[in-house]
DNA sequence: CAGTAAACTGTAAACGATTACATTATCATT
DNA sequence: AATGATAATGTAATCGTTTACAGTTTACTG
């Protein structure tokens, strides 16, 4: 293989010209039968492959979306990848997925290589922290899905969930239980899914009628750390009896910690927690938690953005769309 | 924004030739401050972004590499993901992330995408079908690097885990303890680490003189429902005294089972399974399993193939590694 | 101040495809 | 055989960069 093989490589040995080879190579009909099995077969013989690179340049479309989400490694961000994949891969696109890691310089970083490497869209779920770029993205043509989070005054279809209904009915199944000092581990505030979800705390105390002690409210990060070290904190200085947790990870942690201290579920506390992974059902009680359609989630954002991908034309300033999903309890054994 | 946004027009509205805006974007030396400054400013002012797709074409390099993976929902491989993103950053790269899903057709296609869009190399949990084509990926010059299968005849750095003598641990520490009569839910035969694990299986009876029953050996398919289908015609069919499950996912369904049945463990059933997902320390009692170094899997598989990218001139033909990490044994309480 | 080296900048040819437009082949019709 | 319509093919511009090379300034030396 000396000459690199290009379509005009592949013209020269077809003994045809690279708008015919082009023209094979796209399966358009104006190719006289003949002329494209011969086409064909040097392809075959050379194992050519059309470059995409140049083909992405030349038609102003690279065929790839760009997916930011906060960590492959939780579930919930790796059943969306998985969902935005699956759409992409119906509409004949690849997907870029880039861990953002809820960093707003990494989100950044990313936000920026997508847009060099001109992906048709993006589905995101924001740390809120960049809007400025994003404004700018959108208005240079990039469509965006956004996830979990809302954005004002930016045009990108948004697919929410109702954190703070979900949470408010975890935590009113809890007090009608009769459980009365619910020790809550909270995502940190300054993220749109770990305040709502606190509102719904206090929504259910407030609609109950029982005063909110803040002392039982502990501000986590997220992850099983934040969420081992929060459960030693309440059950440690405070006399709970049931204990809410606000996501998988922290609940992982909360869930270790209690088990380690061989406090039974649910007869010496209550547990609840919000998302529901494989290992609710595996444990003794099964755990009664609030679930999230978390591939609806990834699946309706990425229709959204394809839905902007294809129709460029009708949907350019179009009313972005805004759909809210349902999360909802699922009751077990843990309270 | 009427005249498009190219190097053209920076060039233009900073009053510098594309060849002095091109050295600023790559920072070389060669520009006086005052012209950098300008030609800056212009780029902030207007958001300028490099178009990556010219870019990548004139310097055939994508600074970008493919991962193809059987399923990022899998805890395995997502680690894997993430561990590989990571080395990629290190080095200034993206990552194009799929889903081969261990179909050979799909992970075909992925092939053919990523090498269309000239990745600089690839990181690939083969299904073993698509040999050909991956040897003319590599003789046209793509660094690939296998992890978990062994692929002859191909120059390809390989990542391996001691699959069979792990496994072999695994079920001599259950004959150890006592245990006579073990079912083995096993992987496909026709995948390598299926069949490395079920070879652990009879080496560690053979080793212990005890014969191996046929019968006790039902082989799934790595997926959570063939877990549970296999485990309940395990204990429907057989009278055995422990069970040995050969994945994360085939693991969480056996156990599922076991509970719903309520069998104790380990008093009437000993339990152990080849990989240690999180909620193996969740349960009670906590799961003895074998552990494998994951993210060091997926790390090592990307540094090696970034030291063949960064490094292509003396790589090439250089001899492939062989690199076999060392999975473990963790005894917890479930036998 | 001329001469020269060094620093800076510009021109234009790639990279590998697509495609508007021009050109040539084919074939039925007269 | 000439005509015209249609099908098939080719030519060359284009997409937005990078970079070899050439050309121009600048700064310094004697």
């Amino acid at each position: 293989m000396k000459g690199r093989l290009n379509i005009a490589e592949v013209a020269r040995l077809a003994g045809v010209s690279t708008a015919t080879v082009s023209r094979v190579l796209n399966g358009q009909p104006l190719v006289k039968e003949r002329t494209r099995q011969r086409v064909l077969k040097v392809i075959n013989v050379t194992n050519y492959r059309v470059n995409a690179v140049a083909r992405n340049l030349r038609r102003n479309r690279t065929h790839t979306i760009g997916v930011i989400i906060s960590n492959v490694l939780s579930t919930f961000y790796s059943v969306i990848a998985k969902a935005v994949e699956d759409v992409a891969l119906r509409n004949d696109y690849s997907m870029v997925l880039c861990n953002g890691g809820d960093e707003p310089d990494k989100e950044m970083q990313y936000l920026k290589v997508l847009h060099e490497n001109r992906v048709d869209g993006i589905v995101l779920s924001p740390t809120g922290k960049n809007n400025e770029y994003l404004r700018a993205l959108v208005s240079s043509d990039v469509p965006i899905s956004i996830i979990d989070r809302q954005i004002e005054g930016i045009g990108c279809d948004t697919v929410l969930v109702n954190n703070r209904e979900a949470s408010k009915k975890a935590v009113e199944f809890l007090i009608e239980r009769g459980y009365r000092r619910i020790g809550c581990i909270a995502g940190p505030r300054d993220r749109r899914t770990g305040l709502e979800r606190i509102k719904g705390y206090m929504d259910a105390h407030l609609k109950r009628g029982i005063p909110v002690d803040e002392k039982l409210i502990e501000y986590g990060d997220f992850s099983l750390e934040s969420g081992r070290e929060n459960a030693f904190l309440l059950l440690t200085n405070n006399d709970i009896d049931a204990i809410y947790v606000a996501n998988t990870d922290m609940a992982t942690g909360a869930y270790q910690v209690i088990k380690e201290r061989g406090i039974g579920i649910p007869d010496e506390i209550g547990f609840v927690m919000f998302d529901d992974p494989d290992w609710t059902r595996l444990v003794t009680p099964q755990v009664t938690a609030v679930s999230q359609p978390v591939y609806t989630i990834g699946s309706t954002a990425a229709d959204l953005l394809f839905k902007r991908i294809n129709d460029r034309r009708n949907y350019i300033d179009k009313e972005p769309a805004k759909i809210v999903l349902q999360a909802k309890l699922v009751v077990r054994g843990s309270a």
